[in-house]
DNA sequence: AGCATCAATCGATAAAACCGATTTGTAAAA
DNA sequence: TTTTACAAATCGGTTTTATCGATTGATGCT
């Protein structure tokens, strides 16, 4: 059992198919059937079952997987921290984040690199379920959302700010002189909500059940820029943190009347992972940013 | 960077001797040398320093080397758990036990064996400190022993049962008739007791503390059966919990007065590690024995 | 039936792990 | 200081194995 084994056997595991694994692999498919042959043998037990020229997982796979991804995750995590122990003139940043804490999240960037140009970034946009996702599969370093329902014991969650759900009007708008409204005067609006899975959508559906109130909803979309257009055309309201539509033009926001109508924004990690420095030092600049 | 080189990269570091680390590993010394070799130039740092013809562990290495056990021992419970998912008819159960629980462990090892004769065992006993030690560093699979002052995040307890604090006697002594004993009257008898780093003469040590009192320690030893013999002489006392004394003949036990003067039998094993099916079992089997 | 696809297998090659012998460098002993 | 002993590094050669391309065999699709 090698490193190089474990890796093979995942990557057949995520595309079930060992040409195209190999082809990914840049080894060739003989290559990979021998290795993942061999890898079997040791283990005694197989790992794919081989129906017909298509491949499955088998259970005992299922369960090694975990293990296999844990082995190679700890030996790079190792690898990382060596790299880190030099210095910050190398390595990669993943950051997941909710399209509501894009403002912080762009300044800390545009500071960070000033400093420290030589570190790559793979910022993801997503859906805080999509997020977490990633996190688990250890395809993001860390990420920036707001406060989940449910939290989950092998994450690290940190504070940061937090910020008034906000009902979002274009400016011209009849409710413009409003200081602030109820959930059940929203009731009456032509809402268009972000789809479900954005974690803002969630917290709105509850506040609306909590109430026993029914809201219009009239659009559901996945791209807050055009959800953000449609509003602005005045004919649909939406319901947003106010961070989310800081430095928007042609919009106004009215805040929502109601005791834990405000949400908490986070920086989410895995606990046992080892933390790189740059990420590290990234967050340090991103808390000093508020 | 593979597997085997994690491996030889840990033997290295225990025995800080290549020519030594060669043989337990049965390679050469070249080959050794090479590899490790091999897997600084990877990692671009150096993992030893060589002072002369001795080396020592830098920093990186230090660092390095908790990723590359736990690299290893992922890989390792996956593949354990291969082989437990096939039956009961391998593997190996590594027990480490204070001298106290023996009693309990012996009736459950037996019974175990009698269901599952091919499963080898490795019984430890020895202090509270070396088996937790020998725990963190995987050597062990659970041990049994009393629960500790400082408990450790890491570790998962199973509370079994508890037994008072007594005094031993041999049965034949001016003391023989009494109920129970206070500390202050333990605090006048000449008592042999087991070495420090057993769990038992820490509780013994801090009660007296507490109340004031110095115990008078003729004799400190690091072998129960030994010290149950001088016991035995009616030339000294000791303190035991009761469960430690059971089934022995020629000695007697008497309460010790004053509350929280009971311990509590426990199992520990590490959280997050995979439990052996194997393990289950026995602990099953010895909890049904309570 | 014929074709396309995919994993397994075969034989050959290139890479690498490994070994024994030797060298180099240091520390301890004389 | 010189000698001796020891331990890691290095060298050259051998063995092992990871890899490849080509082929086979089995399956699903048209």
């Amino acid at each position: 059992m090698e490193l190089r084994q474990l890796k093979y056997f995942l990557k057949a595991k995520e595309l079930l198919n060992f040409t195209e694994a190999a082809n990914s692999l840049n080894i060739s498919q003989s290559t990979l059937s021998q290795q993942i042959k061999q890898l079997e043998d040791e283990l005694q037990i197989s790992l794919f079952n081989r129906i017909g020229k298509r491949i499955t997982l088998t259970e005992a796979g299922a369960l090694f997987s975990g293990f296999a991804l844990q082995s190679i995750s700890k030996a790079n995590e190792g690898f990382q921290l060596l790299k880190d122990l030099n210095n910050l003139n190398t390595g990669k940043i993943a950051i997941g984040v909710t399209y509501a804490l894009r403002d912080i999240l762009t300044q800390t960037v545009i500071e960070f690199n000033t400093k420290y140009p030589e570190i790559e970034f793979e910022i993801v946009f997503g859906t805080s379920k999509e997020l977490i996702e990633k996190l688990n599969h250890f395809e993001l370093d860390v990420i920036l959302t707001f406060e989940e329902i449910i939290t989950e014991n092998h994450f690290k969650y940190q504070a940061l700010f937090t910020s008034p759900m906000t009902l979002v009007t274009a400016t011209e708008s009849a409710l413009k002189n409003k200081k602030s409204i109820s959930l059940k005067d929203i009731s009456k609006l032509s809402l268009a909500l972000p789809a479900k899975g954005y974690s803002t959508t969630q917290f709105i559906s509850d506040a609306f059940a909590k109430s026993k109130l029914h809201p219009k909803v009239a659009i559901e979309i996945n791209d807050i820029p055009t959800l953000l257009e449609l509003v602005k055309s005045g004919n649909w309201y939406t319901i947003l943190t106010q961070t989310t539509i800081k430095n928007e033009k042609g919009i106004s926001c009215i805040p929502i009347e109601g005791k834990n109508m405000t949400r908490t924004a986070m920086i989410i990690s895995i606990k046992e992972v080892y933390e790189k420095k740059a990420v590290k030092v990234f967050l340090d600049i991103l808390k000093s940013l508020l």
